[in-house]
Order: C-alpha cells, then structure tokens, then sequence
DNA sequence: AAAAAGCACAACCGCCTATAT
DNA sequence: TATATAGGCGGTTGTGCTTTT
C-alpha cells in the first residue's frame, strides 16, 4: 500500500499564487504563527483552496519576512560555489550560509546560472580540488559521542570557521568491526546556525585535523 | 510583426526522515 | 516495535517573459 496523498489534489488549486490568496496566507501566519496547528490543517482554517504542501512552500520561498530575490553578489557565488564542492546539492544548508536565500532560490540560481558560470571559468577555484569522500559507513549500533572542545579558528577558501565542538565516537560496523568517527559543529561567522554535517557525513576514519586537511582548510593560530 | 527559442523562476512531485500513537 | 502522518528536501516541470531569427 502506498502513501496516502498529502491532499484531495481534484479539489484543491494549483499553479501560480494570487495576489489575494497571498494576503490570506500571510494575514493567517501573523495572526497565528507559523507553528499553530499544522500545515496540513492551514488552508482549510485560512480559507485557502491550495494544499498546505503549497501553502509552506509559498511561505518558505516567497512570503516569509525578509527573503532576498535576484541580484547575487559575487561574495555568494563564491560561497555557493564553495559549499557545492565540499556538500554537493544539499541546498538548504547552502542557503542556510547566505542571509535572506531560500533552498529554491540557491538550486535555480545554481542550476541556470552559476553551474554555467563555473564552466566558463567566470568563478575562480578557491583551492585545490576537494578530495573524493569515503563512501559513507552502515551503522549497526548508536553513536555515543564525547565533546571535545576546540577553540582553533580554521581557514578555508577565505573563510574563518571555528570547529565550537569536535566529537569522536565509536561506531560498530556490518562486519563486526569497530571505527571511531570525527565530527564537528562548524560556526560561520555572524551566522546563527552551525553546520554540523560538514564533517560529520565525510569523516569516518579520520582525525578532525586530518580530515580539515584533506578538504582543504588551513589552521590559523 | 510574428514565431521560435532561450531563459528564469515559481511551483509541484515524490521520496526520506522524524515524530506521534 | 510497528505503523501512520506531517514536515522537509532535492529533482523536475510548467509557465510567462525576453531575446533572437
């Protein structure tokens, strides 16, 4: 049995927003939040005929407060560019590194213009091309991790990036072998959010220095 | 001026994950 | 522990606008 659809798509509208539908929506959120109830439930409280799927979606890309559209600088190509080397297409962590971005906006930016960009050369390598990661482990037991703390600042590609937390954890392979895996919450600066999944994803089998190294970053002291 | 092609971006689809029951 | 459901994400498509022929 499949998946029950999300919503009775015969009875619910599609294609571009109105103008009204869009002042519903957003007169709904400042009046309840983006938390009340759930999205699912939404459109049917805000007197929307759209799915709620479309109704986030519409939120999360165009409405919400203090989105940016169009116009990327160079500053953020080459931080997309950077990011799309060490993460691939993982859009939402990219876009959570530049202010105002949504996931949709970077992944189009990418896809019909920076991707061409690149091939041209208009972007310039930052470093060294980015070793191939170790294909990722299986997992037959929970992590345990211990914090480390670190107070190295690390620099890659013109970025100064403080590792606020190593950890190194033990984990019991398929075959019954055990390895440790290096991870660590990466701040950018004057950013909120850490990127976890960094090193997290690539760094079994390494050191946390071993593993700066292999991608590319430079301690400071 | 009209048609065709190219482009940009909003929106949808379906899968995966997290969480509640 | 198993199952159902909602949220989140990346890939893809659709549509409207612009440029080229």
């Amino acid at each position: 049995m499949g998946r029950a659809p999300c919503c009775d798509k015969a009875n619910v509208k599609r294609g571009p927003w109105s103008p009204e539908e869009d002042e519903t929506l957003r007169t709904y959120l400042h009046k309840h939040g983006t938390i009340a109830g759930n999205w699912i439930s939404l459109p049917h409280k805000a007197g929307l005929k759209r799915c709620g799927k479309s109704c986030r979606l519409r939120w999360l890309n165009y409405l919400r407060p203090n989105i940016k559209h169009g116009g990327f600088t160079p500053e953020e190509d080459n931080i997309i560019y950077t990011l799309y080397q060490t993460l691939g297409s993982r859009w939402s962590v990219i876009a959570s590194q530049l202010h105002g971005r949504t996931d949709n906006d970077v992944k189009n930016y990418w896809n019909t213009k920076l991707k061409k960009k690149v091939l041209l050369h208009q972007i310039p390598s930052p470093s060294p091309p980015l070793p191939s990661p170790p294909p990722p482990p299986t997992f037959t037991s929970n992590m345990k991790a211990e914090p480390v703390e670190t107070d190295s600042l690390i620099h890659c590609y013109g970025f100064s990036v403080a590792p606020t937390m190593a950890s190194s954890s033990s984990v019991t392979m398929e075959n019954g072998s055990s390895n440790s895996i290096s991870s660590s919450l990466v701040h950018w600066p004057n950013e909120e959010e850490d990127v976890a999944v960094l090193l997290a994803e690539f760094g079994f089998g390494s050191s946390l220095n071993d593993l700066l190294t292999g991608y590319g970053f430079s301690q400071v002291n």
